[in-house]
RNA sequence: GCUCCCGUGGUGAAAUGGAUAUCACAACAGUCUUCGGAACUGUUGUUCCAGGUUCGAGUCCUGGCGGGAGCACCA
């Protein structure tokens, strides 16, 4: 229909005698009026191109429209200037009906589109260390990325989701040697090596529901190292983990398939799936050959101290340092190799990083190397980051204050108040699928309402809170369609689709076709949140027509018709919550 | 000091330079509870400050103020 319109105003253009090149210079934008009583598209192309032929904006405009004609039978209905000198197009019921009908034929593909179709797009996402259970922060990481690469992928995009797991450093070694001093059964103190390789049962292990285990190990390395003797011998386990001591890195994979265990169990839950992760030991060497492959031939410059150093002033920015000067790497150092083989992997002409905002700087000159050393140009690779959170009255969480907020412990706690609030009502065996279903909604939603960059104080207590804004508000709205539909056929009416409804019964048929456009937008923009508020606002609209519109009523001619519209509502909610990333729970 | 992000009712948010700034929570007043009340209707109340560009600015520009992050051999 945009595209439609687009046509109609650049014929009407032309009707009026305005050069090509005019028209062509002018860009004018089709949109939905706020207010559905201005139209269901609105244009500023009179304003755009009275400014620029200095005329009167409204003359003009009505002067488009007098161009404009419309079919009887059409789906336009009615064409008007208002206000400054928009003009609104109205829709006619034969287009909504339209709609309805096509959303029901095959609701599967409606909400997508072939806009990125034959794009290949690599999005990095969630990563999350493998020394700490994940809490609010890489909560809001991964959904950002389940929602974006959901929304790339409806817009015909071939998408590759990555995961890197740092599996390898200071940080991990001190896991290790907090698990050796400290996990022992008897609570016995070991720092021998071989002894707890040829004593492992000795050890505890773990199961996925010891969320909190890692945490403490980790804790209990990070400490011992504050004495320097006890910090030489964690240096150490680096030193030979390079080395590749068959005893160190027989404890390394021990405590990584711990980290693996939760890692999943939480990722899982949260809907987010890999096609490839790479593992930080397999690839953190390479980034020397780049390095020497710069200097080679000039990129790059060697400093006094033996540091080499990249000047970035022409992309303005600051220069950095991109190999130590005793010659060992920086993240940097392993991310320019990384970045190539992400490319080289998967041939993908877009690579997408879904980090956190102090990454910021690191990765627009990680971009400018890669473009410098001819890896990739800097247009191919995209930060999309996104803002804090922080828990509302303590401010920003830290393990040392003991304000963290885990993942998992956030989901529990919404699941244990939906089954409260079901207990109510029902006693289905699949009550806990279907309260997790809810938790995960209300997560979900908390997390993308906001625009993707500004920061969050995340309130548990409103995310508690079913009613209004929230993803169970989605939800139940999405249910209780379904509810209609069940009670329809057993009364044995089915939807009638090519009737066409009076649109002045609801506004929801004036809004459910929408959802492509804003799937489309929402992904040319990275921004899942656009999808929220139309989900939101369109569940209010269908709530507001279930209030007042009795859809299944005896005796009445209508009634198919209305369950028509009711379905398609229920098709358009499910597959826009779907690319949230948010199921819907059916009737419960 | 420099760079980036953010600033919208009491609270949390929305708004590709457009029309009367839109929702939700809270508060107050109602509906109905015959298709599921996790609902619906109504009332009160908002663009950090000062300039500028524009027919039109929450949005763009300049300068402040407030909050957050980053700034070369850390991860």
């Amino acid at each position: 229909m945009n595209d439609t319109i687009k046509a109609i105003i650049h014929s009407a253009l032309v009707a009026e005698g305005i050069p090509a090149e005019v028209i062509s210079a002018g860009t004018f934008v089709i949109e939905h009026p706020a207010d559905l009583s201005k139209g269901d598209y609105s244009t500023n192309a009179a304003l755009v191109y009275a400014k620029v032929l200095k005329r009167n904006p409204v003359e003009l405009a009505n002067a488009l429209v007098s161009h404009i004609k419309l079919e009887t039978d059409a789906d336009i209905t009615r064409v008007e200037v208002a206000g400054p000198g928009f003009i609104n197009f109205f829709l006619s019921s034969l287009f909504f009906g339209k709609q309805v009908k096509v959303i029901l034929e095959n609701p599967e593909r409606f909400g997508h589109s072939s806009t990125m179709k034959g794009q290949v797009w690599a999005v990095e996402y969630a990563s999350p260390n493998p020394n700490k259970a994940m809490h609010l922060g890489h909560l809001r990481n991964t959904i950002t990325g389940v929602a974006l690469c959901n929304l790339l992928e409806a817009n015909g995009a071939t998408v590759i989701r990555e995961m890197v797991d740092n599996n390898r450093g200071i940080s991990i070694a001190k896991l290790m040697w907090g698990y050796l001093v400290s996990a022992k059964k008897d609570g016995n103190r070991v720092e021998d090596l071989a002894y707890w390789q040829s004593h492992k049962d000795e050890w505890h292990t773990i199961t996925a529901s010891d969320r909190r285990v890692l945490d403490v190990w980790y804790v209990t390395g990070s400490e011992e190292c504050k004495d320097p003797a006890q910090e030489a011998k964690v240096r150490e386990l680096v030193v030979k983990w390079e080395a590749k001591d068959p005893v160190v890195w027989d404890l390394w994979k021990t405590v990584l398939d711990f980290a693996y265990l939760l890692q999943k169990a939480t990722l899982t839950r949260l809907g987010a799936t890999f096609d490839y992760v790479w593992h930080e030991h397999e690839h953190y060497e390479e980034g020397k050959r780049y390095v020497d492959a710069g200097v080679k031939t000039g990129v790059f410059r060697v400093l006094e101290d033996g540091a080499i150093l990249t000047t970035l002033e022409s992309f303005g920015l600051s220069d950095t340092i991109v190999q130590k000067n005793d010659g060992t790497s920086l993240y940097i150092t392993q991310d320019i190799a990384l970045t190539d083989l992400k490319k080289k992997k998967h041939n993908a002409d877009h690579q997408v990083w879904v980090i956190g905002p102090e990454q910021s700087l690191a990765l627009q000159q990680l971009f400018a190397v890669c473009e410098q050393l001819g890896i990739g140009m800097r247009e191919e690779f995209s930060h999309v980051s996104y803002g804090y959170v922080t828990i509302k009255g303590q401010g920003k969480m830290s393990s040392r204050e003991g304000n963290v907020l885990y993942a998992d412990d956030l989901l529990d706690e919404l699941r244990i108040k939906t089954e409260g609030i079901m207990a109510e009502r029902l006693s289905g065996q699949d009550k806990s699928v279907i309260a997790e279903k809810i938790a995960l909604g209300a997560a979900i939603y908390e997390m993308l309402k906001a625009g993707r960059t500004k920061d969050i104080a995340f309130d548990m207590e409103s995310a508690l809170s079913f009613e209004g804004d929230s993803g169970p508000y989605l939800q139940y709205a999405h249910t209780r369609a379904l509810s209609i539909m069940r009670k329809a056929k057993e009364q044995g009416i089915g939807p009638d689709v090519d009737g066409a409804l009076p649109h002045e019964e609801s506004e929801l048929i004036r809004k459910i076709y929408r959802l492509p456009e804003v799937i489309e937008e929402a992904a040319k923009l990275y921004a899942p949140q656009q999808v929220v508020t139309f989900l939101t606002d369109l569940a209010a609209t269908f709530n507001n027509y279930y209030a007042h519109t009795q859809v299944i009523a005896d005796n009445d001619a209508t009634s198919g018709r209305r369950v028509a519209l009711v379905a398609a509502f229920a098709e358009v909610m499910e597959s826009g919550l779907k690319v949230l990333g948010i199921k819907t729970p059916g009737v419960m």
